[in-house]
DNA sequence: GCAAGTAGTAAATATTATATTACTACTTTT
DNA sequence: AAAAGTAGTAATATAATATTTACTACTTGC
């Protein structure tokens, strides 16, 4: 039994792994780490220092110096100092940045949906309530 | 409606991909395009040739030669002339190397499985089933 | 208030990744 | 059998990423 639901969910990840691999495919004008900051930056939607970014992604504080300067140069961030620290700065995505990703949702969406045409009404509906319960139990199982 | 599913999809993602970026953790011992060759040649399961995986992994064959020689030396894949084609050479995954693969994949099964306690017996079977079914037509709606 | 600790920066260095060109040995086409 | 094409290797250059050490300005704990 157990095996089974595990079989299964071992099934899902390269069906969904398929969608999160293309998100960076595009975006040629920022490097593997800028990419990587903006990404963080966009799933925790706050203002945030160097060393909470330097602790989310795993990566030196010391790295981050440049690789901010320069999405900050490119307009894709936004620094101001932080006022209950002054040795800290925050850092939060400009309206271009969060472009950035968006668009790349966009994309995910736009994919999505036109495999959607190729099911039925039936099946549109039995996809959307699998989904639904696969989320809620997922949910349920994480930490 | 269609909102509606490509909402749950999308909510899918970060679930499923908590499980997927845990994958290369861990192998220190190995350089991120090392990594992706063995990944691609477990996947793919069959001996290929450098211009297989160049083009499978969208990579310039002249980059494989040094990481493929890198991962022979260290016992990660196995080279054997093609005797059907003598100019290539057929790579393979030693054991090794399908070692490092099935190491990954037995992590996300146990904490899968850790998981999987938090919930009751007829949560389980939810679950198998909604699974199932989203496996079966995400299949469906793939290319 | 002072010692110890922290956030960010800077610069030097090492390692990886990517791209370009050219070559050998073999295969395919005609 | 000659011409054109292909698989793999080699050497090189540049960019991206990672690591180390050290410094300034500030905060915290005592």
């Amino acid at each position: 039994m157990r095996e089974e639901i595990v079989k299964e969910y071992i099934s899902l990840i390269p069906n969904v792994f398929g969608s999160f691999s293309e998100l960076n495919k595009d975006s040629m004008e920022l490097s593997h780490m800028q990419n990587h900051v903006i990404e963080y930056m966009y799933m925790q939607n706050r203002a945030l220092n160097l060393k909470d970014i330097s602790i989310g992604l795993n990566v030196a504080k010391q790295q981050l110096t440049n690789i901010i300067k320069d999405l900050e140069t490119g307009g894709y961030l936004i620094k101001v100092p932080d006022a209950k620290d002054k040795r800290a700065i925050l850092v939060s995505l400009s309206p271009k940045g969060k472009e950035v990703q968006d668009n790349k949702w966009i994309k995910i969406y736009q994919k999505f949906s036109e495999g959607l045409d190729k099911l039925s009404m039936e099946e549109q509906l039995d996809l959307r309530y699998a989904l639904h319960k696969v989320n809620i139990l997922l949910e349920k199982m994480g930490p």
